[in-house]
DNA sequence: ATCTACATGTGAAATGCTTCACAATAGGTG
DNA sequence: CACCTATTGTGAAGCATTTCACATGTAGAT
């Protein structure tokens, strides 16, 4: 029964074990780094402030890829967790919006690292239309729905004020792309079969700031 | 019953009602601009694809808002969940580490609307100490501990290399800081009254990448 | 070959969150 | 004033996620 092969799962698996999932990933490259063979469930929880049982029954949604009374094997598992992410190939992403926060995420190092590579830039600008960062070219606009097709682009990011990003939105949607990262602080309105996840950091400072005035315990105080 | 003033309520909040409080203030700022004098529970959960019972539920926890067979108040409920999100205030904020998204969040407006102000920033490179951002001059790191105690800092935002933000960290700790959002990709040690919060943009475009691989369906998909 | 210590994998229980469904009721209308 | 419509506020039901607890299994020591 051990060292099943990881499978699509028969259930539906939930937000949060898909992002806990991501944690582990984090973790294990960690303790690769750190030349760990292999890692119980009691570590990994540690490291990332979960429980083992979380660990345990996250990753037996997935196949068992454990040994008992040894733990589990850190590079082995670390490349299962790629592949059930997906990250175990290269997704060509494009950028939307070369402003402030688009030319951080051009720069941003961890994404290459984890398969999601940057090819393609746009903006309306005209000053910044031709320009180069980190060896792309930014490219008009205008030739959005053309030329995310003709580079093969699967995955886009939405970095421009939040007032327009919906009409670029729609363009994205038409040309076929079926997953969308947003930054702007609206609500994107696409068909049923495109992904979108937002990014928002005023929600986060939103929820310290819930948590000082009510003095919300952070989740976990008390435990140790 | 109707027009209870908002309270601290007896039940433990859940993170989900807090984040979609963060939805609620958003849609109803839109609102607002739109003129709208009342809105329903339905025309709101539309508007931040929720439900209507969702909506009534999450803000039930606070107090009764609304009139029955009419609506919410608008500018009024918005009011409210300013209150409760505790952003009907100003919260001095200082910034940690000046790269390429410390300079992105600097000049990011939306936060100064919430109330998030950033009147501090920090950095270690000779360079960037003493230069201006946006009418702020930047910090050297080793007046840390002393400075975040002088100006009244009350949340840190930090933005430096993950290798060092443990250590940095530490000292804000000590500077009895007591919210800290965190941009680098490692989970942070602090003790059980520090609030963190983990900005993780590699995380949003994982659950990409595996929705895509697994054809998860998006959440909602199949309504209307 | 047997024993010991350890740690997985997993049903079942416990907890938590969302949705349902409806009584209560405000406001408008004749 | 009585009636009608719309929509809230909320227990209770339904569903989902987390935690518990233990049988199962492996490695290593003696
Ligand atoms: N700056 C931040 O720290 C930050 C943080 C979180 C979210 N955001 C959000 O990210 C988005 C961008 O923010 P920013 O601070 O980088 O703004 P910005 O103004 O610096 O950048 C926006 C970029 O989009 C381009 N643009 C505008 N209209 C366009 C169009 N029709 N087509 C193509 N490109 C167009 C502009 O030329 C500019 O380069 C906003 O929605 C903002 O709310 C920003
Ligand atoms: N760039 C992105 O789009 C992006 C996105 C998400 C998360 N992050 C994370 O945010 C952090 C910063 O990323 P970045 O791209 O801005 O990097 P960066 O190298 O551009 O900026 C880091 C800044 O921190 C400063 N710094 C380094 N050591 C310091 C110290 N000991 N004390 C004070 N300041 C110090 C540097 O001088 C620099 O200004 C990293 O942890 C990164 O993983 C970045």
């Amino acid at each position: 029964m051990e060292e099943t092969p990881e499978s699509t799962p028969r259930k539906r698996i939930s937000e949060s074990t898909i992002h806990r999932l991501s944690l582990y990933f984090r973790a294990l490259s960690l303790l690769e780094k750190e030349n760990y063979e292999t890692v119980s469930s009691k570590e990994l929880a540690k490291r990332e402030k979960l429980t083992p049982a979380q660990v345990r029954k996250d990753l037996s949604f997935f196949g068992s890829f454990g040994t008992r009374g040894l733990g589990y094997p850190v590079t082995e598992l670390k490349a299962r967790v790629s592949r059930i992410l997906g990250i175990d190939r290269v997704w060509r992403v494009a950028l939307i919006g070369i402003g402030n926060i688009g030319s951080a995420l051009v720069s941003y190092k961890e994404f290459i690292k984890q398969g999601f590579h940057i090819v393609k830039l746009f903006d309306n600008d005209q000053r910044k239309i031709g320009s180069n960062h980190k060896g792309i070219i930014v490219s008009d606009i205008k030739n959005l729905k053309t030329e995310l097709h003709e580079d093969n682009i699967e995955m886009v990011v939405i970095a421009v004020p939040a007032t327009v990003a919906q009409y670029i939105v729609d363009d994205v949607v038409e040309a076929n792309i079926k997953a969308i990262l947003n930054f702007a602080p609206i609500n994107l309105k696409v068909p049923p079969d495109v992904h979108v996840r937002n990014e928002n950091m005023a929600m986060e400072l939103e929820y310290l700031s819930f948590a000082m005035v009510n003095n919300h315990m952070p989740k976990g105080a008390g435990k140790n």
